[in-house]
DNA sequence: ACCTGAACACCGTTCAAGT
DNA sequence: ACCTGAACACCGTTCAAGT
């Protein structure tokens, strides 16, 4: 089967699909099982791209920062499939990237699976929440547009019930979604290092 | 219009929906722009639900913890999709709650609406993610001999390339995802409290 | 003002038929 | 062994027509 290369946004249907591949839908149920496994293949081929990210970093504090920005920047929409099939995904290659910096910031043997899941399943979760988000509900409304507003109604709710919120609504307005990400995956690696 | 109960797991399709309401499909578009409305709607429903959940509890962490649970135990479809009504969305309410425990632990105001993003970005990316992984990509294979298949392929992989994994197979077979979820809650906590 | 329900475009999936 | 493409069931959405 043909190899397929990730091409930032596009519509992973069947129709798309073998509309590209110059071939009628049903072709491709010759190769694969299902959308599941369809989608597992492409996440796949963009994890193992994913992983060489991060592989010479000065810190283990800097090599996951790499491999967690090369999914959040290049391939967000990973989180949303996840990599299921047993066989040769590289599923584990990720895995074992992160296992390794878990063990080189001293975690004992013990807590290092719980560590690095939570450190995989954040990358996958948030990076996959902020692509859903990326497709507004309406496609008129535009980012920064849609931030005002909300930041907006934030900035005009009761002062003694939502005091916080309402103080962060200014916040909200200029806030980046990547510092936000990384901002959180420096909380689990202080998290780390810090239960030490 | 009729307030929408959550029923546990309940496919949010407009003619399940239009059944259950004994009207026809269209009848629900005088009442809410279109899905991502609906699904909003849904979740706003639920998470004014969630909020009650960790009003009294006796620690900021044991606060967030139950949050954190609320949403994850009852409610993990949520994830996939987000707050985005501006309006009278419950999501200021649990941001709130959430963000009073951030300064309850003394993080500085500088920081309070990031490290608040990053808790609230875990809780529904990782919860939501759960939910995807939760309907199997066959219906026929259940979760035990998935994880059992996995775990198996994991214990062979080449002792040098994947020491890491290898070593933790055993642990992928008897893990639990909500105590994974529990962990790395508590991750960021600890880090937290320890970047102060 | 609010509901009805047929209709449209689109999707994943199947399958008899081809080569 | 591998591809074709019409067909099926299903989905979100629209809209003329009803009350």
């Amino acid at each position: 089967m043909p190899v397929i290369h990730s091409a930032g946004r596009f519509s992973w249907t069947y129709r798309a699909l073998s509309e590209r591949l110059a071939t009628g839908p049903g072709a491709i149920y010759w190769h694969v099982a299902g959308k599941g496994e369809l989608l597992g293949a492409a996440t796949d081929a963009v994890l193992a791209g994913a992983v060489t990210a991060g592989a010479s970093d000065a810190t283990p504090q800097d090599a996951i920062r790499s491999l967690a920005l090369g999914v959040f920047d290049d391939h967000p929409w990973i989180g949303t499939q996840l990599a299921r099939a047993p066989g040769q995904s590289p599923m584990p290659r990720v895995f074992e990237n992160i296992g390794r910096q878990v063990q080189a910031l001293g975690v004992p043997a013990a807590a290092q699976f719980s560590v690095a899941s939570a450190v995989w399943n954040y990358i996958l979760g948030v990076a996959g929440q902020n692509a859903a988000n990326a497709r507004p509900v309406r496609p008129e409304t535009d980012r920064t547009e849609f931030l005002n507003a909300v930041s907006a109604v934030w900035a005009d709710l009761d002062p003694d019930e939502y005091a916080f919120t309402r103080g962060v609504a200014g916040r909200l307005r200029d806030h980046d979604d990547r510092t936000e990400f990384l901002s959180g995956i420096d909380l689990i690696l202080t998290g780390i290092t810090a239960g030490r």
